[in-house]
DNA sequence: TTTATTTTCACCTAAAAAGGTGAAAACATG
DNA sequence: CATGTTTTCACCTTTTTAGGTGAAAATAAA
């Protein structure tokens, strides 16, 4: 069995951008010459590898036999199109400003349908004290920025200032002080040993390998 | 004269990915032989290609003669150019090569550095089996496609055709077993005539909330 | 200076991607 | 039905990608 990628080839994707701004435009479907003829490709022949490619890695389906009878597999979501850009920062010296220059490592480009909650940046987890959060060492997680969190959500804190932690909010025991803005949040009790705030909430998780 | 593509293909992006992590790692770039052991290619000869190819697209320079001469261009923009695009595949059908049958449900755009090993598509894990690996129910996970696994590696497998597992590989001589890591899932023995079939290997993950 | 590491080369194979020729089949519509 | 459009097919070529063998050249180290 062919171990086929499922990444598609720059003439296909070309193709395929073709296709759907046509569909998107609300035309009908191009046909096979009038896609070679957009890409400079001079025969309808290579064109229609191209096109069994693109359905063959589901991108597409063609009607058999039926002119302009190629339809997208999915109409792109306008949320499919635009990419977000989110800051992976480093190291936090206290006092700094939350997004100096000198923090953001890197920028991840991600789409945005994979969060519910949309992340503002990305912080680097050190440590396994998430583990049975399924949040291991060296992951990386989206920081939604709010000062605000309940009972149960998983925030990401600042510590002594300058090291990030991901942790469960409890109410009693382990940890923490909480800063309640908004009626109906319940103050948590501040533990005297540390300095702690809150950063933001848990928006998702990215791990390498 | 071929109009080149500019476009790295996977077995590049992944060895430019290494190098990368390398040197941004503060160590000296690596050695042909190097390369070949963590990427599995069992000749200097054939990687020695991979990086030429790099060369002719901008990504590095080689200075010649030199051991460990490998040295990276910095991009004009500083924003990767490049963009992964990772079909997030639905279902796997019963038996039929695998992308027949196969439905992207949506495509998700990434960069490529997150990866260590670069996935080829994305599959959404059911089940709460390997909880212990940091893989919780509804995460989604990248899957680079290749048949060849070690032992002690992660792995996307399918079974009977249509189930479609992730799970930790042992080989014990003959006898393939995968086991879930997690206590309450019983290991798996696959019975060698039935259809089995390893999918690829673990190369990510992503979590949305 | 000898030895070991590392790069580089010439020369192979095989598969996938890209392109093409020419003709047959299917369809749409006067 | 006849005709033009469009899809589909069987059979070609070439380039790129991916891998390999075996040896020579260049360099680094002992």
């Amino acid at each position: 069995m062919a171990a086929m990628t499922l990444q598609l080839t720059s003439r296909q994707s070309n193709i395929l951008e073709f296709i759907r701004n046509r569909l998107e435009s609300g035309r009908d479907a191009p046909t096979l010459e009038e896609i070679g003829h957009e890409l400079g490709i001079g025969h309808v022949s290579a064109v229609l590898k191209h096109v069994r490619s693109l359905e063959a890695k589901g991108r597409l389906v063609i009607e058999p036999n039926r002119a302009r009878g190629i339809r997208l597999v999915r109409t792109a979501d306008p949320m499919d199109n635009d990419t977000l850009e989110l800051p992976l920062v480093g190291r936090i010296a206290a006092g700094e400003p939350m997004f100096s220059e000198s923090r953001v490592e890197r920028v991840l480009r991600v789409s945005p349908w994979l969060f519910r909650l949309r992340p503002d940046y990305l912080v680097r987890v050190v440590g396994d004290s998430m583990r049975d959060e399924g949040i291991l060492d060296q992951d990386i997680v989206g920081v939604h920025a709010t000062p605000v969190a309940l009972h149960g959500q998983v925030v990401a804190a600042r510590l002594d200032g300058d090291r990030f932690t991901i942790k469960r909010l409890h109410w009693k025991g382990d940890v923490i002080r909480l800063l309640p803005n908004s009626p109906g949040f319940h103050p948590i009790d501040p533990d005297p040993t540390e300095d702690f705030a809150i950063e933001g909430l848990f928006a998702g998780l990215l791990r390498g390998s």
